[in-house]
RNA sequence: GUCCCCAUCGUCUAGCCUGGCCCAGGACGCCGGCCUUUCAAGCCGGCAACACGGGUUCAAAUCCCGUUGGGGACACCA
């Protein structure tokens, strides 16, 4: 055990993406490591971008990928008198003061800073005014030091020095009385114990804001480290335009959350040349040392190839067990009367190597769940002919009575029957292998016999001779 | 514009702190071959990088400075 408490705090203005999950990923890890708590907070203070309603998606997917918490989630909203609270008190001790600047002039006097190439920071108009009980609506200042330096020792960046003269005098709390992210943040991670903040490169500028805040209000100051962005194949921040966003996308796409974390902890951290990580070794082998400092971009493919990866070295049960709802989302009934003959489970191995997402495999599994099998129009004009029908009537008729149905009593009747009609085996397997599959690629020829059962293999010969024209 | 961060193959990265083992290693992708009843998988091989310029040093991918490039932040968003 160690008083490592660490923390994810999403603000629920949208869905869990790649890079908050990267976040949060490199947080439980950390707490794991060493024996720390790792805890969920709902930054929600702000009314209007907030949603109640992707609350439960982000909660979601950090459950799928088996990001399991300690404490939480909390909800900022729950907690505002503290803010509050905490606020009156820096106002009491003039570390605070009232602004009754609006939004609107603020943005107009932004503006016009920028166009004469000026600071865009607040002008203090407010600062010296002592405002104690303003009429009109009031936003609450915090006064930050504006002289001196600010700096950080970030366990990732190392020392980053700020001129605290660039120090804004940030909002705390806003005119409708809600704090704004900057107070809520630092006075929740300093109540909840908060150690390290581990969080996304974007607030690295944060910080120097941040911790006065900090001082002002008489709490240590925790540890911080900020991890590098991920980005795009164009290098700019990861958007919806790069794909699916939503972790919980991954999922429906086909992806193994073992294989998506695998792929995430590789952006910005390594170990060596070492590639495939299970969770317990990534917990046992994490560290801030090797977490990469400059952003990385995200690509698809090496997701993809380590998704493969997974389906290939998963158990049988475990693939169909994810596999499961995938099938029956696609109106597949795993529970019918139409099942391979060993159920589900038995079609994987025979899979595997073959689908690198657990859609594909949906693709892959149908000519076992269905029947009579959807049939691939060109593959059947192009080896369902004439020619071949002999062959496939006569394979039929020897295979009906074989004992038991199996590949070391089909595989010589097969091998009888090339020889004596002088066929090569590409030249039978294939009309026979769209005949069981009604497509031109599958496993292999005896597999998908076993997996059919004589029964179905039978019938699926007979419907394919009936479409034959004859010659 | 101001401030901050970053810079090794197309991409993820090892190496950098503690200079020589690096005319730079691994992985994805791509290309070629082998295997083969299809499709995959597998195996073998190939292409491909220290951003640039100055220093320091016997020696620099590794240390220092600058340039360029990229990213981020500058809200009553988080």
């Amino acid at each position: 055990m160690s008083d490592i408490r660490v923390r994810f705090a999403p603000s629920p203005t949208g869905y869990l993406h790649i890079g908050g999950l990267r976040t949060a990923l490199f947080n439980w890890l950390f707490a794991r490591r060493h024996g720390g708590k790792f805890i969920v907070r709902i930054e929600d203070t702000d009314r209007h971008r907030s949603m109640d309603e992707v609350i439960e998606p982000i909660v979601n997917g950090l459950r799928w990928t088996g990001l399991d918490w300690d404490e939480g989630p909390y909800r900022q909203t729950e907690r505002l008198d503290l803010y509050r609270h905490k606020a009156m008190t820096l106002l009491e001790q003039g570390r605070a003061y009232w602004c009754v600047c609006t939004p609107e002039e603020l943005d107009v006097r932004r503006k016009a800073a920028q166009a004469r190439g000026e600071s865009v920071q607040y002008d203090g108009r407010c600062r010296a005014r002592g405002l104690t009980a303003p009429a009109e609506p009031a936003a609450l200042r915090f006064r930050s030091p504006h002289t001196g330096h600010t700096v950080i020792d970030d366990l990732i960046k190392g020392s980053i020095v700020f001129d605290n003269a660039v120090l804004d005098d940030l909002i705390i709390l806003r005119s409708n009385g809600y704090p704004t992210y900057h107070l809520s943040v630092v006075v929740d991670d300093a109540l909840m114990g908060i150690t390290h903040v581990i969080r996304g490169d974007d607030h690295v500028t944060n910080t120097p804001r941040q911790v006065p805040l900090f001082e002002a209000l008489g709490y240590p100051v925790p540890r911080f480290a900020h991890l590098p962005m991920i980005l795009g194949a164009d290098k700019s921040r990861l958007s919806k335009r790069h794909g699916a966003t939503s972790v919980l996308a991954y999922r429906d796409m086909g992806y193994l959350p073992d294989a998506l974390v695998n792929y995430l902890v590789r952006l910005g951290w390594s170990h060596g040349d070492q590639e495939i990580f299970s969770m317990r070794d990534m917990i046992e082998k994490f560290s801030f040392d090797h977490v990469q400092t400059s952003a990385a971009v995200f690509n698809p493919e090496k997701l993809q190839w380590l998704n493969a990866e997974y389906i290939k070295q998963g158990t049988s049960r475990c693939i169909a067990e994810q596999l499961r709802p995938l099938l029956e989302q696609q109106g597949y009934d795993c529970n019918g009367p139409v099942q391979p003959r060993g159920g589900l489970e038995a079609v994987i191995p025979h899979l595997r190597t073959r689908a690198k997402t657990l859609v594909e495999m949906v693709e892959w599994t149908m000519p076992y769940l269905t029947e009579p099998v959807a049939m691939d129009e060109a593959a059947a004009a192009k080896f369902l002919t004439p020619a071949m029908a002999p062959s496939l009537k006569k394979f039929a008729e020897r295979v009906k009575t074989v004992e038991p149905f199996s590949q070391e009593t089909v595989a010589p009747v097969l091998q009888a029957l090339l020889e004596e009609d002088r066929l090569k085996m590409g030249a039978f397997a294939q009309p026979l292998r769209v005949a069981l599959t009604g497509r031109t690629f599958s496993p292999g020829i005896y597999e998908v016999m076993d997996l059919l059962g004589r029964e179905r293999t039978l019938r699926r010969i007979d419907h394919a001779l009936q479409r034959i024209p004859p010659s």
